[in-house]
RNA sequence: GUGGCUAUAGCACAGUGGUUAGUGCAUCGGUCUGUGGCACCGAUGACGAGGGUUCGAAUCCCUCUAGCCACCCCA
């Protein structure tokens, strides 16, 4: 400030680190996105599911894994005023199986198909498309082990992606189930038990904590060497392997193209089994590998894990920002909101009172209304009308109120027309329907040269 | 948590040690209490915060904060 003294710097307040708001013109590319969700959820037999951003700390810690990063330090975890330890949900599946496990949801015709939409919460260092309360999709079924629910889910999640308009590829790996893991561990260990001094910081940290994550490092050293290591599929027991083969043999007949990415691992504890990612295509060549939109697996012990019965689940999460990003990359047309149908414009105190009341009858015979009411001037309610893009403006002014009339004037090539105030909402719906059969037999909307003759009142060409 | 880059108005930018920090778009008002898209005029509004160097700092240095990018992690 290069004032006098006396005004002390304002402080104002500000967004948190990480958080993002989500300003309305950015809805649209949100509204898009949650529609196709909805469809396919629809299509595919799946009920909405919203469970508490709040629950239990011990919840994700018996889930997740105490000895994931998401659970160690990327938790908003706090004391609650009775002294409880609870968190923010960092992830949507483990709100998900408690639910289906509290309310008994296994007496219900299984498998129970459940998707959400929803914030969720990870203290990360901010970055593209990454943020620290981040939006979620996720769809899980659970209650059924059949390959065939794996390969159907999968279909589920390239099917949205398609609808959304993304070129995708679905990358396929199965992890195992514990037994299966113990074996595949102790064959990795093995492996780069020699090799201990070609990889990277990361990467002899991850062989203690999360030997699988080895497979994925970036550091072009440890690719090299992961490209030799076990596989996870070669490590199969007979039941998974068979599982695994079933599932691909269903891939194949849905004629999904996907990539049998031995390299594929999942990051959280609970997955087993199955384990899938929706990677956008490279918009070049030579690019890294992107950043998963969705992921997800099949989770066949955390149902037994977390109190219920043993269960075999299966579910996909993708990010909505993430999407969100792909969607502008691509110049994916998400449409624009549709504009008011009439603006309504007045001019002195009658007439003021008289558009208000006014507004009142058009919304309630179903037109979607726009005004500036507080504006004195006719001129600003014209601008913006003009700038919300309505197709016509309801003119009424102190003439108008003395004659019980109105002025529709046509925004496109500024004909106006004296109308009869008791007949204006049928005279406009007239006109708008007129026009909604023009929209749907054309790409385009053209513009009408010739006025309608049956209404010749005054013209007035501006 | 680690590293790199950045921070000037609501947005996009200019200003590289020297008057009162500019421009475009946007916003509000006027030309024009009865008419939008065009034009002209005017107004609002900023050097992220703190400290240092200097006669003098938006400009150089330090610290902090935030953003972006990559790692890490994950979707």
């Amino acid at each position: 400030m290069s004032k006098k003294g006396s005004d002390k710097p304002k402080k104002v307040p500000q967004l948190l680190r990480g958080m993002k708001d989500i300003l309305p013109e950015e809805q649209r590319f949100w509204d898009f996105i949650r529609q196709r969700i909805d469809g396919v959820a629809q299509t595919y037999g799946f009920s909405r599911i919203d469970t508490p951003i709040l629950e239990e700390t011990s919840l994700f810690v018996r889930s997740i894994g105490q000895e994931t990063d998401v659970v160690e330090k990327e938790m908003y975890s706090f004391l609650d005023k009775s002294n409880e330890s609870v968190s923010l949900r960092p992830e949507g599946t483990a709100g998900v199986v408690r639910a289906y496990i509290e309310h008994g949801m296994l007496n219900r015709p299984q498998p129970v198909k459940m998707f959400y939409t929803g914030p969720f919460f990870r203290y990360d260092r901010p970055q593209a498309g990454r943020y620290r309360q981040f939006y979620q999709f996720g769809f899980e079924v659970l209650g059924d082990g059949h390959p065939v629910i794996d390969a159907q889910l999968m279909m589920l999640a390239y099917s949205l992606l398609s609808e959304i308009g993304l070129p995708v590829t679905l990358q396929v790996n199965s992890v195992g189930c514990p037994t299966c893991r113990e074996a595949y561990k102790k064959a990795l260990n093995d492996y780069y038990r020699t090799r201990k001094n070609a990889i990277c910081e990361d990467c002899k940290r991850r062989l203690q904590k999360n030997p699988l994550r080895l497979l994925d490092c970036k550091v072009p050293d440890c690719k090299l060497l992961a490209q030799d290591a076990p596989q996870t599929v070669d490590y199969l027991c007979e039941a998974c392997h068979a599982h695994f083969v079933k599932v691909l043999e269903h891939l194949d007949g849905l004629e999904i193209p996907y990539v049998l990415n031995a390299r594929l691992v999942r990051g959280l504890d609970y997955y087993t089994g199955t384990a899938f990612e929706i990677w956008p295509v490279a918009q070049d060549e030579n690019a890294e590998p992107p950043n998963a939109i969705c992921g997800g697996g099949r989770y066949d012990m955390l149902v037994k894990q977390l109190g219920g019965p043993p269960t075999p689940a299966i579910g996909f999460a993708g990010g909505m920002e993430r999407l969100v990003i792909e969607i502008k990359n691509r110049d994916i047309n998400v449409g624009m909101p549709p504009p008011p149908d009439v603006f309504v414009a007045q001019l002195g105190d009658a007439a003021r009172k008289k558009a208000l009341t006014l507004f009142e009858d058009l919304r309630r015979a179903g037109l979607k209304v726009a005004e500036s009411f507080s504006k004195d001037g006719i001129k600003p309610q014209m601008e913006m009308a003009n700038k919300l893009g309505v197709k016509y403006a309801l003119i009424i002014g102190q003439k108008e109120m003395l004659d019980g009339t109105i002025l529709i004037r046509d925004m496109e090539n500024g004909i106006q027309e004296t109308v009869d105030f008791q007949k204006i909402i049928s005279e406009i719906q007239k006109r708008l329907s007129k026009n909604n059969v023009k929209a749907t037999n054309h790409n385009h909307i053209e513009v009408e040269r010739t006025p309608p003759p049956e209404t010749d009142l005054t013209k007035l060409p501006i």
